[in-house]
DNA sequence: TTATTATATTGGGTCGGTCCAATTTCAAGA
DNA sequence: TCTTGAAATTGGACCGACCCAATATAATAA
């Protein structure tokens, strides 16, 4: 559990929401929650402002803080807490089971583009693994990664079957915790149609990224096909910024 | 331009990365910032974390603040630097030239669905349209929008042939400014075949969301299907928060 | 009753301070 | 030379204050 105040009031709001303690969507002024929370008002706004951001809340100068009423809703983005970018953990709340199948396991010379992306200089070697995933025993998604040799030494393909991110927390006791993410959409080539069962006219989602640790460091590069009944991203976006 | 004290530091901030001003990819620290900048270590601090919000930058306690690589890169997410959330404006930029086609416009009685998420009381009624937009007279997206009349009276098809959000934000003084957003893939349908000129085998992009006023009032619902050649959706994440 | 105006409410931005935790730096010791 | 450990550096959290801007409410005037 969070020891951090403004953490301590987010999980404390959230759950009277879900209670309803706020009938007319409304949430007391920052003022009266500092007050009943004795915590300075500073915190509240921290508190509410990770709330906004998280489209739990809006807030309005001179009128009030107000509930999302989609979130009451409890539509299924606001319900993921994602602790972990890795897809075997975000995929495990859902109740199913997850499953690797390690298809290819290498150590290559990486080209340019995939050097740029990792910034990387001429003769480093990076592991390039490509992997099917599953769920209940389904594959749902073909992926291809790429890490720097120099950041993970002992990079196994035993690693590459369970979850690379655990193993980097655990052993190297480093954290991956930022993405940058491009989504888009493509027909599926014969590949995707083979180890995902797809018939020619079902298309695959690709979810591209570089994956960065802490300190901002590009760890790995990835490319995700998934099927694309199982392919969807939510995302709330606030232009205020 | 920008009046407030943290969004100057920003620009400042920027405008020095791009310069090179920080050839080791490190930032002074916050105190020498504040200090240099005449401001408070509280604007910096805010300056700064907006900044590793968008990914510019990464912070590290004990260590100092650092430039993201991938920034310098001058990728596309970076430059997209969207005041508006509609289509047509976040395209313009880009250079081309944006068209809007009106292929229906009804008012219609809303299903439960799209009552719940329009937070609609039986009873009222939406205006409904699709549109067929066009990049330099090529189609790429089909739009099919819900707005309450109520929120919208005079909306017309005139205005649906123009840009919805600026006719909203000019003659109803209210902005749109905050979506919740879903993001997805199929196959083509044979409208979408149709209309966006695409084979059996070739998918679109989904973007279904709602808009929301400032204050938190849901404006329209809207599905997008897109070309999947136009379907791009760049995204950073940030899992400490 | 309605329209206008003053007042109170409410969130926004900024300041400058305190203490803390993670990391780095560097000097002392083996 | 290498290791250990204290000290300095640096970002993180929090406080409580000040004034401002947008909005809502109540009082006033037409």
């Amino acid at each position: 559990m969070a020891d951090l105040i403004y953490q301590k009031i987010i999980e404390s709001l959230k759950k009277e929401i879900d209670k309803g303690s706020f009938p007319d969507m409304r949430l007391p002024d920052e003022r009266s929650l500092a007050e009943n929370y004795h915590v300075s008002r500073s915190s509240i706004k921290r508190a509410l402002g990770n709330m906004s951001e998280q489209g739990i809340i809006f807030k309005k100068r001179g009128a009030g803080t107000f509930v999302n009423p989609l979130y009451l809703k409890q539509d299924s983005y606001f319900n993921y807490s994602g602790k972990n970018l890795g897809i075997t953990d975000s995929f495990k709340a859902n109740g199913q089971k997850p499953g690797i199948k390690v298809l290819s396991f290498d150590v290559i010379r990486p080209d340019e583009e995939l050097r740029d992306n990792l910034f990387l200089n001429k003769g480093e070697f990076v592991y390039a693994f490509k992997r099917l995933r599953l769920l209940d025993d389904v594959p749902f998604m073909i992926e291809t990664g790429y890490i720097p040799i120099k950041l993970a030494p002992e990079l196994s393909e035993k690693v590459a079957s369970e979850s690379v991110f655990n193993y980097v927390e655990s052993e190297l006791g480093k954290e991956v915790n930022k993405t940058y993410l491009t989504i888009s959409a493509q027909p599926s080539d014969e590949e995707g149609q083979k180890l995902l069962n797809l018939t020619k006219t079902e298309p695959v989602g690709i979810m591209e990224g570089i994956f960065f640790l802490n300190d901002g460091t590009p760890f790995e590069f990835s490319t995700m096909k998934l099927h694309y009944k199982y392919f969807k991203y939510d995302s709330f976006v606030d232009l205020d910024r």
